[in-house]
DNA sequence: ATGCACTCGTGCATACATTCACAAAGCGGG
DNA sequence: CCCGCTTTGTGAATGTATGCACGAGTGCAT
Protein backbone atom coordinates (compact mmCIF):
# COMPACT_ATOMS: atom_id res chain seq x y z
CA UNK A 1 0.00 0.00 0.00
CA UNK A 2 1.66 3.26 -0.98
CA UNK A 3 0.40 6.57 -2.31
CA UNK A 4 -0.10 6.90 -6.14
CA UNK A 5 2.73 9.50 -7.82
CA UNK A 6 0.42 12.28 -8.89
CA UNK A 7 1.72 11.75 -12.27
CA UNK A 8 1.78 8.17 -13.78
CA UNK A 9 5.67 7.26 -14.28
CA UNK A 10 4.69 6.06 -17.07
CA UNK A 11 4.23 2.21 -17.48
CA UNK A 12 7.35 -0.07 -16.77
CA UNK A 13 7.69 -2.51 -19.33
CA UNK A 14 8.80 -5.93 -18.12
CA UNK A 15 12.77 -6.52 -18.96
CA UNK A 16 11.80 -9.37 -20.96
CA UNK A 17 9.30 -7.90 -23.17
CA UNK A 18 11.63 -4.72 -23.98
CA UNK A 19 14.41 -7.66 -25.32
CA UNK A 20 12.01 -8.47 -27.60
CA UNK A 21 10.15 -5.30 -29.00
CA UNK A 22 13.20 -4.40 -31.13
CA UNK A 23 13.41 -7.95 -32.57
CA UNK A 24 9.64 -7.35 -33.09
CA UNK A 25 10.44 -3.92 -34.86
CA UNK A 26 12.67 -5.43 -36.92
CA UNK A 27 10.43 -7.70 -38.78
CA UNK A 28 7.62 -5.13 -38.83
CA UNK A 29 9.90 -3.05 -40.87
CA UNK A 30 10.90 -6.19 -43.05
CA UNK A 31 6.99 -6.52 -43.47
CA UNK A 32 6.25 -2.93 -44.00
CA UNK A 33 9.25 -3.21 -47.21
CA UNK A 34 7.32 -6.00 -48.56
CA UNK A 35 4.15 -3.76 -48.26
CA UNK A 36 2.54 -5.71 -45.75
CA UNK A 37 -0.29 -3.30 -44.22
CA UNK A 38 -1.94 -5.64 -41.41
CA UNK A 39 -0.37 -8.50 -39.24
CA UNK A 40 -1.77 -10.74 -36.50
CA UNK A 41 -0.32 -11.71 -33.65
CA UNK A 42 -0.05 -15.47 -34.56
CA UNK A 43 1.91 -13.98 -37.77
CA UNK A 44 3.90 -12.16 -36.00
CA UNK A 45 4.54 -14.44 -33.55
CA UNK A 46 5.47 -17.11 -36.57
CA UNK A 47 8.31 -14.62 -37.79
CA UNK A 48 10.01 -13.81 -33.99
CA UNK A 49 9.67 -17.61 -33.27
CA UNK A 50 7.81 -16.87 -30.31
CA UNK A 51 4.37 -18.12 -28.65
CA UNK A 52 1.28 -15.84 -29.89
CA UNK A 53 -0.19 -15.35 -26.91
CA UNK A 54 3.23 -13.38 -25.81
CA UNK A 55 2.98 -11.30 -28.19
CA UNK A 56 -0.09 -9.98 -27.82
CA UNK A 57 0.97 -9.35 -23.88
CA UNK A 58 4.06 -7.86 -25.14
CA UNK A 59 2.33 -5.57 -27.17
CA UNK A 60 -0.39 -4.38 -24.66
CA UNK A 61 2.16 -2.93 -22.36
CA UNK A 62 2.57 -0.82 -25.54
CA UNK A 63 -1.38 0.32 -25.31
CA UNK A 64 -4.58 -1.57 -27.20
CA UNK A 65 -2.84 -1.01 -30.44
CA UNK A 66 -4.48 -3.79 -32.04
CA UNK A 67 -7.87 -4.37 -34.01
CA UNK A 68 -9.95 -7.14 -32.93
CA UNK A 69 -10.78 -9.60 -35.69
CA UNK A 70 -7.94 -7.66 -38.04
CA UNK A 71 -4.71 -7.26 -36.03
CA UNK A 72 -2.24 -5.02 -36.23
CA UNK A 73 -1.52 -2.00 -38.77
CA UNK A 74 2.03 -2.82 -39.16
CA UNK A 75 3.15 1.09 -39.97
CA UNK A 76 1.63 1.79 -36.76
CA UNK A 77 3.23 -0.61 -34.68
CA UNK A 78 6.72 0.48 -35.62
CA UNK A 79 5.72 4.15 -34.96
CA UNK A 80 4.83 3.11 -31.57
CA UNK A 81 7.71 0.32 -30.58
CA UNK A 82 10.13 3.13 -32.26
CA UNK A 83 8.38 5.86 -29.74
CA UNK A 84 8.90 3.42 -26.73
CA UNK A 85 12.18 2.45 -27.70
CA UNK A 86 13.13 5.53 -27.98
CA UNK A 87 14.12 5.57 -31.89
CA UNK A 88 12.69 8.44 -32.78
CA UNK A 89 15.89 9.85 -33.27
CA UNK A 90 19.41 9.38 -33.57
CA UNK A 91 21.65 7.90 -30.65
CA UNK A 92 25.19 8.56 -31.56
CA UNK A 93 27.96 5.58 -30.66
CA UNK A 94 31.68 5.90 -29.53
CA UNK A 95 33.47 2.85 -29.57
CA UNK A 96 36.64 2.77 -27.30
CA UNK A 97 39.14 0.44 -29.03
CA UNK A 98 40.54 -0.08 -32.18
CA UNK A 99 41.81 -3.38 -32.41
CA UNK A 100 40.37 -5.76 -34.52
CA UNK A 101 36.67 -5.79 -33.13
CA UNK A 102 36.50 -2.06 -33.04
CA UNK A 103 37.38 -1.55 -36.64
CA UNK A 104 34.68 -4.08 -37.39
CA UNK A 105 32.07 -2.48 -35.47
CA UNK A 106 32.96 1.03 -36.79
CA UNK A 107 33.91 -0.74 -40.44
CA UNK A 108 29.93 -2.54 -39.86
CA UNK A 109 27.58 0.22 -41.56
CA UNK A 110 24.74 -1.41 -40.00
CA UNK A 111 24.96 0.98 -36.92
CA UNK A 112 24.23 4.02 -38.79
CA UNK A 113 21.51 2.60 -40.62
CA UNK A 114 19.85 1.42 -37.84
CA UNK A 115 19.88 4.68 -36.17
CA UNK A 116 23.33 4.52 -34.39
CA UNK A 117 25.71 6.60 -36.43
CA UNK A 118 29.29 6.06 -35.09
CA UNK A 119 30.58 9.39 -33.50
CA UNK A 120 33.68 8.54 -32.80
CA UNK A 121 36.66 5.51 -32.37
CA UNK A 122 39.24 6.23 -30.01
CA UNK A 123 42.41 4.24 -28.59
CA UNK A 124 44.93 4.83 -26.15
CA UNK A 125 47.75 3.58 -28.29
CA UNK A 126 49.03 6.53 -30.25
CA UNK A 127 50.25 4.30 -33.62
CA UNK A 128 46.37 3.62 -34.32
CA UNK A 129 45.15 7.19 -33.95
CA UNK A 130 44.70 9.29 -37.42
CA UNK A 131 44.05 6.02 -39.40
CA UNK A 132 40.08 6.14 -40.65
CA UNK A 133 38.10 3.13 -40.48
CA UNK A 134 34.53 3.30 -41.87
CA UNK A 135 35.17 6.88 -42.44
CA UNK A 136 36.11 7.88 -39.30
CA UNK A 137 38.65 8.89 -37.73
CA UNK A 138 40.96 6.92 -35.26
CA UNK A 139 41.42 9.30 -32.36
CA UNK A 140 43.34 9.29 -29.35
CA UNK A 141 41.18 8.44 -26.26
CA UNK A 142 42.29 11.70 -24.17
CA UNK A 143 39.86 13.03 -26.79
CA UNK A 144 36.80 11.17 -25.64
CA UNK A 145 35.24 13.53 -23.41
CA UNK A 146 35.42 16.26 -25.73
CA UNK A 147 33.79 13.56 -28.60
CA UNK A 148 30.67 12.84 -25.82
CA UNK A 149 30.51 16.41 -25.11
CA UNK A 150 30.04 17.73 -28.65
CA UNK A 151 28.29 14.60 -30.42
CA UNK A 152 25.62 14.46 -27.39
CA UNK A 153 26.88 11.17 -26.79
CA UNK A 154 24.92 9.04 -24.65
CA UNK A 155 26.49 5.44 -25.62
CA UNK A 156 29.76 3.76 -25.50
CA UNK A 157 30.69 0.89 -26.72
CA UNK A 158 34.14 -1.27 -24.72
CA UNK A 159 35.91 -3.28 -27.37
CA UNK A 160 39.19 -3.61 -25.62
CA UNK A 161 41.28 -6.01 -24.71
CA UNK A 162 39.65 -7.26 -21.51
CA UNK A 163 42.45 -5.72 -19.06
CA UNK A 164 42.01 -2.00 -20.53
CA UNK A 165 37.76 -2.45 -20.38
CA UNK A 166 37.49 -0.94 -16.78
CA UNK A 167 39.48 1.88 -17.53
CA UNK A 168 37.90 2.26 -21.31
CA UNK A 169 34.38 2.21 -18.92
CA UNK A 170 35.23 4.33 -16.02
CA UNK A 171 36.54 7.12 -18.98
CA UNK A 172 33.09 6.70 -20.79
CA UNK A 173 31.25 6.95 -17.78
CA UNK A 174 33.60 10.25 -16.47
CA UNK A 175 33.16 11.71 -19.74
CA UNK A 176 29.39 11.57 -19.04
CA UNK A 177 27.84 8.52 -21.10
CA UNK A 178 25.08 6.71 -19.23
CA UNK A 179 24.71 3.45 -21.15
CA UNK A 180 27.70 0.96 -22.27
CA UNK A 181 27.85 -1.79 -24.45
CA UNK A 182 30.80 -4.16 -23.45
CA UNK A 183 32.32 -6.48 -25.88
CA UNK A 184 35.36 -7.29 -23.26
CA UNK A 185 35.52 -10.69 -21.07
CA UNK A 186 35.44 -8.57 -17.99
CA UNK A 187 32.67 -7.41 -15.74
CA UNK A 188 32.60 -3.56 -15.52
CA UNK A 189 31.81 -1.66 -12.46
CA UNK A 190 30.23 1.01 -13.28
CA UNK A 191 28.21 3.89 -10.71
CA UNK A 192 24.19 3.22 -9.74
CA UNK A 193 22.00 4.23 -12.65
CA UNK A 194 24.53 3.34 -15.54
CA UNK A 195 23.33 0.66 -17.69
CA UNK A 196 25.55 -2.00 -19.11
CA UNK A 197 24.82 -4.69 -21.33
CA UNK A 198 27.43 -7.15 -22.52
CA UNK A 199 28.46 -9.31 -25.48
CA UNK A 200 30.73 -12.20 -24.90
CA UNK A 201 30.90 -14.41 -27.76
CA UNK A 202 33.41 -17.26 -25.42
CA UNK A 203 30.28 -17.47 -23.51
CA UNK A 204 28.24 -17.85 -25.62
CA UNK A 205 30.02 -20.61 -27.41
CA UNK A 206 30.55 -22.27 -23.50
CA UNK A 207 26.30 -22.40 -23.34
CA UNK A 208 26.41 -24.04 -26.57
CA UNK A 209 29.17 -26.52 -25.33
CA UNK A 210 26.82 -27.46 -22.55
CA UNK A 211 23.74 -27.99 -24.39
CA UNK A 212 25.95 -29.84 -27.03
CA UNK A 213 27.61 -32.04 -24.59
CA UNK A 214 24.21 -32.93 -22.87
CA UNK A 215 22.72 -34.07 -26.03
CA UNK A 216 25.66 -36.88 -25.97
CA UNK A 217 24.28 -37.77 -22.48
CA UNK A 218 20.03 -38.18 -23.32
CA UNK A 219 18.44 -37.28 -26.16
CA UNK A 220 15.90 -35.05 -24.40
CA UNK A 221 15.89 -31.29 -24.98
CA UNK A 222 14.87 -28.91 -26.83
CA UNK A 223 16.59 -25.83 -27.57
CA UNK A 224 18.37 -23.09 -26.23
CA UNK A 225 17.86 -19.55 -25.66
CA UNK A 226 19.35 -16.41 -24.99
CA UNK A 227 16.84 -14.29 -23.42
CA UNK A 228 13.71 -14.23 -26.29
CA UNK A 229 12.56 -17.54 -27.42
CA UNK A 230 14.64 -18.45 -30.26
CA UNK A 231 13.33 -21.04 -32.53
CA UNK A 232 12.54 -24.55 -33.50
CA UNK A 233 10.25 -26.14 -35.74
CA UNK A 234 11.02 -26.76 -39.40
CA UNK B 1 4.85 -39.21 -9.52
CA UNK B 2 6.65 -41.12 -11.48
CA UNK B 3 9.14 -44.08 -11.68
CA UNK B 4 12.81 -42.98 -11.17
CA UNK B 5 15.02 -43.30 -14.10
CA UNK B 6 17.40 -46.19 -13.33
CA UNK B 7 20.26 -44.68 -14.18
CA UNK B 8 19.55 -40.51 -13.55
CA UNK B 9 19.45 -38.58 -16.37
CA UNK B 10 21.99 -35.83 -15.03
CA UNK B 11 20.32 -33.44 -13.02
CA UNK B 12 19.18 -30.41 -15.44
CA UNK B 13 20.48 -27.22 -14.36
CA UNK B 14 18.41 -24.09 -14.98
CA UNK B 15 19.40 -22.08 -18.04
CA UNK B 16 18.96 -18.87 -15.61
CA UNK B 17 22.03 -20.97 -14.45
CA UNK B 18 23.89 -22.44 -17.52
CA UNK B 19 24.02 -18.58 -18.62
CA UNK B 20 26.32 -17.51 -15.40
CA UNK B 21 28.55 -20.56 -15.43
CA UNK B 22 30.92 -19.43 -17.94
CA UNK B 23 31.31 -16.44 -16.29
CA UNK B 24 32.12 -18.00 -13.17
CA UNK B 25 34.58 -20.38 -15.29
CA UNK B 26 36.71 -17.04 -16.29
CA UNK B 27 36.62 -15.45 -13.13
CA UNK B 28 37.87 -18.60 -11.34
CA UNK B 29 40.38 -18.91 -13.63
CA UNK B 30 41.75 -15.70 -13.55
CA UNK B 31 42.04 -16.15 -9.64
CA UNK B 32 44.20 -19.42 -9.98
CA UNK B 33 46.03 -17.52 -12.40
CA UNK B 34 47.10 -15.23 -9.45
CA UNK B 35 47.48 -17.95 -7.47
CA UNK B 36 44.22 -17.57 -5.12
CA UNK B 37 43.59 -21.23 -3.92
CA UNK B 38 40.15 -20.72 -2.30
CA UNK B 39 37.05 -18.28 -2.73
CA UNK B 40 33.80 -17.85 -1.31
CA UNK B 41 30.52 -17.30 -2.24
CA UNK B 42 30.50 -14.04 -1.44
CA UNK B 43 34.00 -13.46 -2.76
CA UNK B 44 33.10 -15.01 -6.40
CA UNK B 45 29.75 -12.78 -6.11
CA UNK B 46 31.45 -9.65 -5.80
CA UNK B 47 33.52 -10.32 -8.75
CA UNK B 48 30.85 -11.51 -10.77
CA UNK B 49 28.60 -8.94 -9.96
CA UNK B 50 25.80 -11.27 -8.58
CA UNK B 51 24.15 -11.95 -5.20
CA UNK B 52 25.71 -14.29 -2.97
CA UNK B 53 23.13 -16.80 -2.33
CA UNK B 54 22.51 -17.33 -6.16
CA UNK B 55 26.17 -18.12 -6.30
CA UNK B 56 25.57 -20.78 -4.11
CA UNK B 57 22.32 -22.11 -5.22
CA UNK B 58 24.15 -22.24 -9.10
CA UNK B 59 27.43 -23.78 -7.94
CA UNK B 60 25.19 -26.19 -5.88
CA UNK B 61 23.25 -28.04 -9.05
CA UNK B 62 27.08 -28.90 -9.91
CA UNK B 63 27.38 -30.67 -6.56
CA UNK B 64 27.97 -29.92 -2.86
CA UNK B 65 31.51 -29.31 -3.94
CA UNK B 66 32.55 -26.27 -1.35
CA UNK B 67 33.36 -26.66 2.26
CA UNK B 68 31.50 -24.87 4.87
CA UNK B 69 33.53 -22.18 6.82
CA UNK B 70 36.30 -22.50 3.87
CA UNK B 71 34.71 -21.43 1.06
CA UNK B 72 35.20 -23.25 -2.58
CA UNK B 73 38.63 -24.80 -4.28
CA UNK B 74 39.35 -22.74 -7.38
CA UNK B 75 41.01 -25.30 -9.03
CA UNK B 76 38.40 -27.96 -7.99
CA UNK B 77 35.73 -25.94 -9.33
CA UNK B 78 37.29 -24.80 -12.31
CA UNK B 79 37.68 -28.91 -13.27
CA UNK B 80 33.65 -28.98 -12.03
CA UNK B 81 32.63 -26.30 -14.20
CA UNK B 82 34.24 -27.06 -17.36
CA UNK B 83 33.49 -31.38 -17.09
CA UNK B 84 30.01 -30.13 -16.44
CA UNK B 85 29.91 -27.23 -19.71
CA UNK B 86 31.50 -29.99 -21.53
CA UNK B 87 34.91 -27.70 -21.88
CA UNK B 88 37.01 -30.92 -21.44
CA UNK B 89 37.47 -31.03 -24.93
CA UNK B 90 37.93 -28.41 -27.72
CA UNK B 91 34.81 -27.86 -29.98
CA UNK B 92 36.12 -26.53 -33.35
CA UNK B 93 33.86 -24.37 -34.81
CA UNK B 94 33.00 -23.42 -38.83
CA UNK B 95 32.31 -19.53 -39.65
CA UNK B 96 30.04 -19.09 -42.75
CA UNK B 97 31.03 -15.73 -43.92
CA UNK B 98 34.37 -14.19 -44.95
CA UNK B 99 32.89 -10.54 -44.34
CA UNK B 100 33.16 -7.61 -41.94
CA UNK B 101 32.72 -9.51 -39.51
CA UNK B 102 33.38 -13.58 -40.29
CA UNK B 103 37.06 -11.87 -40.67
CA UNK B 104 37.24 -10.16 -37.56
CA UNK B 105 36.13 -13.61 -35.91
CA UNK B 106 38.40 -15.71 -37.37
CA UNK B 107 41.26 -13.20 -36.43
CA UNK B 108 40.51 -12.61 -32.99
CA UNK B 109 42.29 -15.18 -31.40
CA UNK B 110 40.29 -15.74 -28.23
CA UNK B 111 38.09 -18.24 -29.80
CA UNK B 112 40.97 -21.18 -30.31
CA UNK B 113 42.72 -20.07 -26.89
CA UNK B 114 39.00 -20.42 -25.12
CA UNK B 115 38.54 -23.97 -26.62
CA UNK B 116 37.02 -23.20 -29.79
CA UNK B 117 39.76 -23.53 -32.57
CA UNK B 118 38.32 -22.30 -35.89
CA UNK B 119 38.25 -25.25 -38.16
CA UNK B 120 37.70 -23.46 -41.23
CA UNK B 121 35.69 -20.59 -42.87
CA UNK B 122 33.72 -20.79 -45.67
CA UNK B 123 32.05 -18.25 -48.02
CA UNK B 124 29.47 -18.14 -51.26
CA UNK B 125 31.52 -15.63 -53.06
CA UNK B 126 34.55 -17.31 -55.25
CA UNK B 127 36.06 -13.49 -54.80
CA UNK B 128 36.58 -14.25 -51.03
CA UNK B 129 37.82 -18.17 -51.25
CA UNK B 130 41.61 -18.32 -51.04
CA UNK B 131 42.48 -15.45 -48.97
CA UNK B 132 43.99 -16.18 -45.30
CA UNK B 133 42.12 -14.85 -42.24
CA UNK B 134 43.61 -15.81 -38.68
CA UNK B 135 45.99 -18.36 -40.49
CA UNK B 136 43.20 -20.13 -41.94
CA UNK B 137 42.50 -19.90 -45.62
CA UNK B 138 38.86 -19.62 -46.11
CA UNK B 139 37.24 -22.31 -48.83
CA UNK B 140 33.96 -22.23 -50.63
CA UNK B 141 30.96 -23.33 -49.48
CA UNK B 142 30.51 -26.05 -51.11
CA UNK B 143 33.46 -27.52 -48.85
CA UNK B 144 31.20 -26.93 -45.96
CA UNK B 145 30.35 -30.35 -45.37
CA UNK B 146 33.66 -31.88 -45.87
CA UNK B 147 35.21 -29.74 -43.15
CA UNK B 148 32.38 -30.41 -40.90
CA UNK B 149 32.85 -33.88 -40.89
CA UNK B 150 36.49 -34.31 -41.47
CA UNK B 151 37.22 -31.83 -38.42
CA UNK B 152 34.29 -33.22 -36.24
CA UNK B 153 32.98 -29.36 -35.96
CA UNK B 154 29.49 -29.40 -33.84
CA UNK B 155 29.27 -25.54 -34.07
CA UNK B 156 28.82 -23.37 -36.50
CA UNK B 157 29.13 -19.68 -36.74
CA UNK B 158 26.79 -17.58 -39.01
CA UNK B 159 28.09 -14.49 -40.09
CA UNK B 160 26.98 -13.73 -43.53
CA UNK B 161 24.71 -10.44 -44.63
CA UNK B 162 21.42 -10.87 -43.42
CA UNK B 163 19.80 -12.22 -46.84
CA UNK B 164 22.05 -15.15 -46.67
CA UNK B 165 21.88 -16.40 -42.53
CA UNK B 166 19.00 -18.86 -43.70
CA UNK B 167 20.57 -20.10 -46.62
CA UNK B 168 23.79 -20.60 -44.21
CA UNK B 169 21.96 -22.12 -41.40
CA UNK B 170 20.26 -24.51 -43.61
CA UNK B 171 23.75 -25.88 -44.93
CA UNK B 172 25.29 -26.21 -41.42
CA UNK B 173 22.47 -28.16 -40.11
CA UNK B 174 22.44 -30.57 -43.15
CA UNK B 175 26.49 -30.76 -43.26
CA UNK B 176 25.73 -32.53 -39.43
CA UNK B 177 26.20 -29.23 -37.21
CA UNK B 178 24.10 -29.11 -34.20
CA UNK B 179 24.67 -25.80 -32.54
CA UNK B 180 24.48 -22.45 -34.25
CA UNK B 181 25.67 -18.63 -32.90
CA UNK B 182 23.79 -16.56 -35.37
CA UNK B 183 25.15 -12.56 -35.60
CA UNK B 184 22.76 -12.01 -38.02
CA UNK B 185 19.97 -10.05 -37.17
CA UNK B 186 17.50 -12.39 -38.24
CA UNK B 187 15.27 -15.33 -37.09
CA UNK B 188 16.86 -18.71 -37.94
CA UNK B 189 14.57 -21.31 -38.18
CA UNK B 190 16.18 -24.77 -37.66
CA UNK B 191 14.70 -28.11 -37.20
CA UNK B 192 13.71 -29.18 -33.22
CA UNK B 193 16.74 -30.34 -30.92
CA UNK B 194 19.43 -27.58 -32.89
CA UNK B 195 20.61 -25.62 -30.39
CA UNK B 196 20.65 -21.38 -31.69
CA UNK B 197 21.87 -18.51 -29.58
CA UNK B 198 22.07 -14.96 -31.34
CA UNK B 199 24.06 -12.25 -30.92
CA UNK B 200 22.63 -9.14 -32.73
CA UNK B 201 24.30 -5.65 -31.96
CA UNK B 202 21.60 -3.94 -33.16
CA UNK B 203 18.96 -5.28 -30.77
CA UNK B 204 21.79 -4.67 -27.86
CA UNK B 205 21.92 -0.98 -28.81
CA UNK B 206 18.21 -0.78 -28.82
CA UNK B 207 17.69 -2.10 -25.61
CA UNK B 208 19.98 0.44 -24.09
CA UNK B 209 18.34 2.90 -25.96
CA UNK B 210 15.10 2.20 -23.90
CA UNK B 211 16.73 2.38 -20.56
CA UNK B 212 18.74 5.83 -21.86
CA UNK B 213 15.09 7.15 -22.79
CA UNK B 214 13.19 6.13 -20.03
CA UNK B 215 16.66 8.06 -17.51
CA UNK B 216 15.29 11.40 -19.45
CA UNK B 217 11.37 10.76 -17.93
CA UNK B 218 11.86 10.07 -14.01
CA UNK B 219 15.29 9.66 -12.43
CA UNK B 220 14.10 6.22 -10.49
CA UNK B 221 15.48 2.70 -12.19
CA UNK B 222 18.16 0.62 -11.66
CA UNK B 223 20.77 -1.20 -14.24
CA UNK B 224 20.32 -3.06 -17.42
CA UNK B 225 20.69 -7.09 -17.79
CA UNK B 226 21.16 -9.27 -19.99
CA UNK B 227 20.52 -12.99 -18.49
CA UNK B 228 22.93 -12.79 -15.97
CA UNK B 229 23.03 -9.94 -13.59
CA UNK B 230 25.45 -7.59 -14.75
CA UNK B 231 26.89 -4.59 -11.97
CA UNK B 232 26.50 -1.98 -9.95
CA UNK B 233 27.63 -0.40 -7.67
CA UNK B 234 30.78 2.03 -7.47
C1' DA C 1 37.47 -30.52 24.40
C1' DT C 2 34.73 -26.81 23.95
C1' DG C 3 33.25 -22.65 21.95
C1' DC C 4 33.27 -19.20 18.45
C1' DA C 5 33.46 -17.38 13.88
C1' DC C 6 32.70 -18.38 9.41
C1' DT C 7 30.52 -20.12 5.18
C1' DC C 8 27.98 -23.59 2.70
C1' DG C 9 23.56 -25.80 1.23
C1' DT C 10 18.75 -25.31 0.86
C1' DG C 11 13.60 -24.65 2.19
C1' DC C 12 10.57 -21.11 1.61
C1' DA C 13 8.55 -16.76 0.24
C1' DT C 14 8.38 -13.64 -3.26
C1' DA C 15 8.86 -11.82 -7.75
C1' DC C 16 8.87 -12.31 -12.55
C1' DA C 17 7.61 -14.60 -17.00
C1' DT C 18 5.02 -17.62 -19.87
C1' DT C 19 1.00 -19.76 -21.48
C1' DC C 20 -3.81 -20.89 -21.56
C1' DA C 21 -8.35 -19.85 -22.29
C1' DC C 22 -12.15 -16.94 -22.99
C1' DA C 23 -15.03 -12.75 -23.08
C1' DA C 24 -15.23 -8.58 -25.66
C1' DA C 25 -14.94 -6.29 -29.97
C1' DG C 26 -14.64 -5.50 -34.89
C1' DC C 27 -15.75 -6.96 -39.71
C1' DG C 28 -18.25 -8.64 -43.64
C1' DG C 29 -22.05 -10.99 -45.84
C1' DG C 30 -26.70 -11.56 -46.52
C1' DC D 1 -29.41 -5.25 -38.66
C1' DC D 2 -27.91 -9.45 -37.18
C1' DC D 3 -24.95 -13.55 -37.23
C1' DG D 4 -20.86 -15.98 -37.49
C1' DC D 5 -15.95 -15.65 -37.98
C1' DT D 6 -11.75 -13.77 -36.55
C1' DT D 7 -8.46 -11.86 -33.46
C1' DT D 8 -7.41 -8.93 -29.65
C1' DG D 9 -6.64 -7.98 -24.61
C1' DT D 10 -6.25 -9.85 -20.20
C1' DG D 11 -7.39 -12.67 -15.79
C1' DA D 12 -5.80 -16.69 -13.85
C1' DA D 13 -2.81 -20.79 -13.70
C1' DT D 14 1.49 -22.47 -14.16
C1' DG D 15 6.41 -22.43 -14.46
C1' DT D 16 11.01 -20.36 -13.51
C1' DA D 17 14.24 -17.52 -11.03
C1' DT D 18 15.72 -14.76 -7.13
C1' DG D 19 16.98 -13.76 -2.50
C1' DC D 20 16.38 -14.34 2.41
C1' DA D 21 17.23 -16.70 6.45
C1' DC D 22 18.85 -20.26 8.97
C1' DG D 23 20.43 -25.02 10.15
C1' DA D 24 24.46 -27.72 9.68
C1' DG D 25 29.37 -28.40 9.01
C1' DT D 26 34.25 -26.95 9.41
C1' DG D 27 38.44 -24.90 11.29
C1' DC D 28 40.91 -22.45 14.74
C1' DA D 29 42.01 -20.64 19.16
C1' DT D 30 42.09 -21.30 23.78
Amino acid sequence: MEFMPVERVRRRIPDATVVRLPIYLRILVEQADEKVEWISSEGLAELAGVNAAKVRKDLSYLGSYGTRGVGYEVAFLVYQIRRELGLTHDWPVVIVGAGNLGQALAGYGGFGERGFPVAGVVDIEPAKVGSVIGGVRVRHIEDLAQIVHSRRVHIGVVATPPGAAQDAADRLVSAGVTSILNFAPVVLVVPRGISVRKVDLAVELQILSYYEQRRAGVGLHAVTSNDAGRGASA
